[in-house]
DNA sequence: GTCTATACTTCGATAGAC
DNA sequence: GTCTATCGAAGTATAGAC
């Protein structure tokens, strides 16, 4: 049943080559620009070596998605582990390459349903692990959970940032100035401001 | 200099037809699935129409957006102009079917230039719409400028009635009860509950 | 294990027939 | 004024050569 195709190693170089080209090209014109022939094209690669190292374009996305997932899931961690938790993870969501990533993967979603699970999946885990790491540190800093609870903490800010990042990517600025102050001047009186 | 070809009169039947299709192949299957062909499939046209009736595809997303955008104008306006704002407001931004349309332009935007301009002038356009309607409304309400700037009043809900709705798109849902029923709370607070 | 020649499909767009 | 025949470019994917 699985398919008898040969396929190149995990570990070849032209495989990473091919994965990094797919990243930039992801960031820089949209997932519709991602094709065999284009990647090929920026990895300075032929075509055809897309379908040898990833059997599908689908698998080449998920192949990119993961890697960076991992990755932000660290760096996340890393951020809620900090001194001060709700600025390590406010510039940790609010970082642009960060958003731009993750909206051409939400769009992704709407068309690749391989592809949509995946996100899916991730997306949960990122939102547990605020969860788990910001409950009781908002408890420590004495917010009343009643008042603004945890989730809705969590859920207000990643939308604030996701929104204020994809607006940029448009060209969209009315408002925005306020609204990150607001948010700094918030911060400082919570955790301090930054040395 | 202009292009010579001939091209079907504004207000014939099957140009509406193609702009209705596009709408639905759009939120269904996701801007990439807008092709010329599959829009006429869900015509029930020939491919060669959507050429004759847009010269190209940028020109179809355009009429598209334009008249969607167009309606959503005034019917924010009304919502603005409605005897409880903040909560029309709400309901109007949080519509589904408009945050998926609003989603699949903002994708688009990374890598269609024309269109870009087209969706950062109308953005602009809300935005400034809900600044204008909403700063007089939040004094009334006798909510300080100083403490929550009417600016960022706007982003704030602005980005949790997108993003709310973005993640059930990809099935995302943690923390979504909480956070609807704390902008209930809040709305019933300030102007009053639903009748 | 690595890459290429090649097949087949779908795309946007135009020139020209009704 | 409305529509169709057709083109050239670009897309994914496979079978087979090195």
């Amino acid at each position: 049943m699985a398919t008898p195709r040969r396929m190149g190693s995990p570990d070849a170089k032209n495989r990473a080559v091919l994965l990094d080209a797919t990243e930039r090209l992801l960031l820089e014109d949209g997932y519709a620009a991602v094709t065999s022939r284009q990647v090929a094209a920026k990895a300075g690669l032929k075509p055809q070596l897309v379908h040898y190292y990833f059997r599908t374009m689908d698998d080449l996305f998920l192949a990119v998605f993961r890697r960076r997932a991992e990755e932000g899931l660290a760096q996340q961690a890393e951020a809620l582990a900090s001194d001060r938790p709700l600025r390590a993870l406010w510039e940790f969501s609010t970082e642009t390459e960060r958003t731009a990533f993750t909206m051409e993967f939400a769009a992704l979603t709407n068309h690749r349903k391989t592809i949509r699970a995946e996100v899916a999946e991730y997306a949960a885990k990122f939102r547990e692990a605020q969860l788990k790491g910001l409950a009781g540190v908002l408890e420590r800093y004495g917010m009343s959970s009643t008042d603004l609870p945890p989730a809705v903490f969590v859920v207000l800010t990643t939308a604030l940032a996701r929104v204020l990042g994809m607006e940029d990517m448009i060209g969209l600025s009315a408002g925005h100035a306020e609204t990150v102050a607001f948010v700094e001047r918030w911060l400082d009186r919570i955790e301090g401001p930054v040395t």
